[in-house]
DNA sequence: GGAAGAAGTGAAGCACCATTCAGAGCTTCC
DNA sequence: GGAAGCTCTGAATGGTGCTTCACTTCTTCC
């Protein structure tokens, strides 16, 4: 036994693939997943390409692990505003303009999470997190239901549909990335999707 | 001049053309953009790889044409079932309807149209028709906002939402596509659409 | 200092497909 | 019949980009 992983350079490994983790989520954002080909991901991290599968088995694998950290990120801060403090219908309306404020914060990485051509392993991911989102949504509409502030309906097909249509309009917010108008959409979309689950208009 | 075309030998090849085009669509609905490789797609239309290239200069014109004849349908009989007689929301009703159920009928292409990944060229397509879908919903809900059925909202954002909204219900509706449950499917989907539009509820 | 062993390198290997092309087989029209 | 010109074929070609691997560089510990 002459050589065994020290504490620090342990950390010196994973930092390292963190930092090559974060690169390739910027390079995903900016030229999306078809262009993030390893050798342009590992030429951003400042790696050699072989190096890449130092950390990962394969690129698939990659860019799973950068789908799953920035999506995760996402689920999770969906889910602190919806259970937060306050009626449903207010949790609701801050759910929505919380995830679309952030999406239009990061247009380049909202589109790869939400709707970019992706490789199979990465579509399969984006399913499985759009669903969390879906279960998000439905729990928040049920217990709007459950507290007579929305009327009877199935809270799987509203979530799915809000889950679809903040997408759609995130993705391609009326032609042009006009900067002025990102808060009267955010207005606008609250709007909606507090029509679209039944919320009764303010007087 | 020892050669000529004659209108039977125009007529074969056009129907060439066709049967090529409808056979690919078949390929498409069932094993996605991906795996429809030139191969695949000239043995299902009984033709060698290198005939293809008789009809299209490459293969994504194929890709693109096959896009184009799906799509192309399903904006034209959503357009005439919006523009169809009755009020807004009526028109809007029967509009949602008929699209899901086509969509449902065909799940496998309605899929392939709507979210499968897809290379660039078809991707730059299916955001085309997206856009034509949307401002066909647009101007409905515009009308009824004229009719003053609707109350003011932008018309662009509730029908970016009902396009996403539509479409992410059909592509994973609920997790299990249990037949017996369309009808169902489809009267929360009419519902929903209307909630989101603003509609009055039936008393 | 030096042996043992890990991380890092980057050019070569390899697989996968779209695309090409030289030749075979048809169709037209004199 | 036969020349001219087309369609069709499918194996070979070529480009792209993931992955491997022999080698170099760095780290650990006696």
């Amino acid at each position: 036994m002459a050589y065994r992983k020290t504490p620090a350079e342990i950390r010196r490994l994973e930092s390292a693939r963190d930092h090559l983790v974060a690169r390739a989520t910027e390079v995903v954002a900016e030229v999306g997943w078809a262009q993030a080909s390893v050798t342009a991901v590992a030429d951003a991290a400042g790696i050699a390409a072989g190096s890449v599968y130092q950390h990962f088995p394969s690129k698939a694998a990659l860019a799973v692990e950068v789908f799953r950290r920035a999506s995760g990120h996402e689920v999770e801060v969906l889910g602190e505003v919806l259970r937060s403090e306050g009626d449903p219908v207010e949790r609701l309306a801050r759910g929505v303009e919380t995830f679309a404020r952030r999406a239009l914060e990061n247009r380049g990485l909202a589109y790869a999470l939400l709707a970019a051509p992706a490789e199979p392993a990465v579509g399969a991911e984006r399913l499985a997190y759009r669903l969390r989102y879906r279960a998000l949504f439905a729990e928040t509409v049920e217990q709007g239901m459950a507290a007579g502030l929305l009327p009877p309906q199935d809270g799987r097909v509203t979530a799915a549909a809000l889950t679809g249509a903040i997408g759609e309009v995130l993705v391609d917010p009326l032609g042009t990335p006009d900067e002025g108008s990102t808060e009267e959409l955010l207005v606008e979309l609250v709007a909606m999707a507090l029509r679209c689950a039944g919320a009764e208009p303010a007087p």
